[in-house]
DNA sequence: TCTGGGGTCCTAGGACCC
DNA sequence: TCTGGGGTCCTAGGACCC
């Protein structure tokens, strides 16, 4: 999808349309832009910039919240579509996606064809545009897809892929980000043709085995293996950066107490459970730390989460250090029903966990019960 | 211009085991 | 007394992506 986020709420309000819109933090709070329209690209906004930035740039700019949910359900019925197609669909984020349309000329053309019947069925759809990139593996495929952007439809041949390639600035690599371009820019690779002149070796000693044999695929156009393996949660976590900076240990207590919650009730959703508990700390100069902690049986309640974190939380943080940011995950994750390690000793949050499982079957129906403790106290 | 939030995968070293 | 070879799991940090 074409600058997704602010394409969907030009669509869902005509006012926006052709003005400049960002998404993300308001000006004036902490925060990036999440995404921004192409009339807002003119300014020079673009993402992951702070909001703060874009807004010197770009005043009389419509900023606006992440509607996540709305975004998610505009995603979900652009899935839907593709699956007319085919079926073998890969979803690799909200707006992205792989379709493997091997054998389908009979039914839909030829792949330039084809492209263009998808591109008018999601405008049909959701009245927004798409980039296709065709190409006989998915990392070429998803480089082409970037390569003529907006609404944008290119096919790279078979054959043409080196040609390909090297039309492309070495940072329009997938994969290949901020780090590793000054890294290789130190030994003078600063064109993909540059960088197909080293020995895989070469490479590996450099960056890495996993690195190296990475960037000598892909610079030959041979897929480096994307997606192949099953997608599947191996983490979840939830964070916040403050306001303004805090020293305040009942504020941080707090916080985590409410990610606890938040954390625990989207693994249980998912039907999941995790044995490790990460916690991460931000600091005024924005060094970020993390602790971990794994545990021979699953975390399975809110109140077990809040008690291991806050027990990582006293022991890294010094109470003089101003804290920036708060995020609290669990990972090894596997389905609830996997059968685990027999519990040697009695669960002493049995109690507090069917609690908690009531709770959330009351907020799964609407209902937004929460702790006492969580409880905004601004509020009546 | 002061830097979100949610993820994945990789690396290097350490503890521990046979 | 100096010390092999093979393995697993865990931790902390880093690069990268949307």
């Amino acid at each position: 999808m074409d600058a997704f986020y602010a394409s969907v709420e030009q669509a869902d309000n005509s006012e926006y349309q052709g003005r400049p819109v960002i998404i993300g933090a308001s000006p004036g709070h902490r925060g990036v832009v999440a995404a921004c329209s192409y009339e807002a690209r003119k300014f020079g906004v673009h993402s992951a910039m702070p909001i703060s930035h874009a807004y010197s740039m770009c005043r009389d700019g419509i900023y606006l919240p992440v509607r996540m949910s709305r975004y998610q359900e505009v995603s979900r019925q652009i899935m839907a579509a593709f699956n007319d197609f085919t079926p073998d669909v890969i979803q690799i984020s909200v707006d992205e996606a792989f379709l493997n349309m091997t054998g389908t000329e009979k039914l839909f053309g030829t792949p330039e064809e084809t492209a263009h019947k998808i591109k008018a069925r999601i405008k049909k759809d959701t009245n927004l545009n798409i980039s296709v990139g065709i190409a006989h593996n998915k990392f070429l495929a998803k480089l082409a897809s970037e390569y003529k952007k907006p609404d944008g439809l290119y096919i790279v041949q078979k054959g043409k892929e080196i040609e390909f390639i090297d039309t492309l600035k070495l940072g329009d690599l997938w994969g290949l980000g901020k780090k590793t371009l000054e890294r290789l820019e130190k030994i003078n690779i600063t064109t993909p043709a540059k960088l197909r002149n080293k020995e895989q070796s070469e490479l590996k000693d450099l960056l890495g085995s996993s690195s190296g044999e990475f960037l000598y695929k892909i610079v030959r156009g041979i897929d480096p293996g994307m997606y192949t393996g099953e997608i599947k949660n191996r983490s979840l976590s939830n964070e916040i950066t403050f306001g303004e900076d805090t020293t305040d240990a009942e504020v941080l207590n707090l916080t985590l107490l409410e990610l606890s919650y938040k954390v625990m009730f989207r693994v249980l959703e998912d039907n999941e459970k995790g044995r490790t508990v990460q916690l991460k700390l931000r600091y005024s100069d924005f060094t970020t730390i993390t602790v971990r902690e794994t545990h021979n049986s699953p975390i399975n309640s809110a109140e077990e989460l809040f008690s291991i974190a806050n027990k990582l939380l006293n022991k890294k943080w010094k109470k003089s250090e101003a804290i920036r940011l708060i995020g609290l995950g669990l990972s090894s994750l596997e389905n609830i029903n996997t059968p685990g390690q027999i519990e040697l000793f009695e669960d002493n949050y049995e109690q507090s966990k069917k609690v908690e499982q009531v709770a959330l079957a009351i907020r799964k129906k609407g209902s937004k019960l929460t702790k006492a403790s969580l409880l905004d106290r601004n509020k009546p």
